[in-house]
DNA sequence: GACGGGCCTAAGCGCTTGCTCACTCTCCGT
DNA sequence: ACGGAGAGTGAGCAAGCGCTTAGGCCCGTC
């Protein structure tokens, strides 16, 4: 299920199809330096460095080094509104669509962890209007989510008090595993997927009401 | 419940003892800026300036801006192991003592999320050792929460088939409220206290086992 | 075979950074 | 009265920053 069109396999990050080469290369090397170190304690040459050019060929490609930023930030965040899209516009139950959302979700995160990273946490260094952006994009994440919790009360399979702020701690415990998750661990990004989606569902109380005294 | 010994009432921040008077004013300043824009993007100016003095005056109560970076990250870190160890070691069933221990660290890290986001998001800053020394007093802090749910899994009282894991995701949860929590928002720090000791109490299967088909 | 565009580098410019230095002011015990 | 410690300042240093410039190599096209 929910396999990728082409970059499929191992592929580690979600750049394959920029050209040119260079340009890709540097994407790829601001993830890693930007995850690792934070937007503000990288430099230039840095990036140039991993990417194996000189410091002035990084402005051949990108005009400033925010804007490589926000290159990483908006291609991630529309990948992660995609996914809990596809989830929201599934068939099922909305236990099953939910699950599915926070499943495919998580297994981003876990996976693509230095992407998300930057895209999670990095995202206070990028310029005003490119901020407003992606502040957009991450209103349509909540909305998605939070109207598959809302399909779940009205059909009564959910028993969720406080929707707005369950739908928050959702997305907070969703995308907090950029910031934990570690490739050499112990779990895998799916072994992460499926409990978490079995700890949302119980968040919402999806699993059969309680036998109340 | 859980009232402060000094430094009650609306009482900011919990630097209040330090001495003298410049000392506190540049930790203080120092938690706004950092918590605002980062560690590495707030400079020494920016900080001595908010406390009403002279770059140089900063130098004059501590070493680096890494040592200020440090004593609010060390003093954060321990006032959160407090917490949760209170509350672990506090009478009551395993799940009383669970939603009061993350009620309790819920509500210090909307309370103080300005310290709390200086405390869980900029501390890859630090230097090596100083690293070192927090990340044991986060260890702890970790086995503090996952005590209280062995031994409502002991009890029988819970039902949670991955202790490390749900551990790791009631902790990143808790945590994760310094990032997105805004003082002029909708909810007050208690509000999301209480919400989030109830879903919690729900991840670990505590309130009641499930009628199952 | 001259040429122009795409890609890249060495050198370096203007500026900001963390931090230091020489010095002043205020307070307090003797 | 006065010396010394504590607390603060204005000026500025060395290093590093983001970014620019001038120029060179390599390529397909006329």
């Amino acid at each position: 299920m929910d396999a990728e069109p082409k970059n499929s396999g191992g592929g580690i990050e979600p750049w394959g199809d920029i050209t040119p080469d260079a340009a890709r290369r540097l994407v790829g090397a601001a993830v890693h330096a930007f995850a690792e170190r934070g937007y503000h304690a990288t430099t230039t040459r840095d990036i140039a460095g991993r990417a194996g050019m000189s410091p002035a060929a990084l402005y051949i490609h990108y005009k400033t080094k925010e804007e490589l930023l926000y290159q990483i930030s908006k291609v991630g965040h529309e990948r992660a509104l995609e996914i809990v899209e596809r989830a929201r516009d599934s068939a099922g139950t909305p236990a099953e669509r939910l699950a599915r959302a926070v499943r495919a979700f998580v297994r981003w995160h876990a996976e693509h962890h230095m992407t998300a990273r930057v895209v999670q946490y990095e995202l206070g260094a990028l310029a005003e209007e490119h901020h407003a952006e992606v502040i957009a994009v991450r209103k349509a994440t909540d909305g998605a989510v939070r109207s598959i919790i809302e399909d779940g009360v009205k059909a009564g399979a959910f028993d969720v008090p406080d929707v707005r702020g369950t739908t928050v701690a959702v997305l907070s415990l969703c995308i907090d595993v950029a910031r934990w998750f570690n490739a050499a661990g112990r779990s895998t990004p799916d072994e992460v997927g499926d409990l978490y989606a079995g700890l949302v569902l119980r968040m919402v109380g999806a699993d059969g009401p309680r036998q109340v005294p």
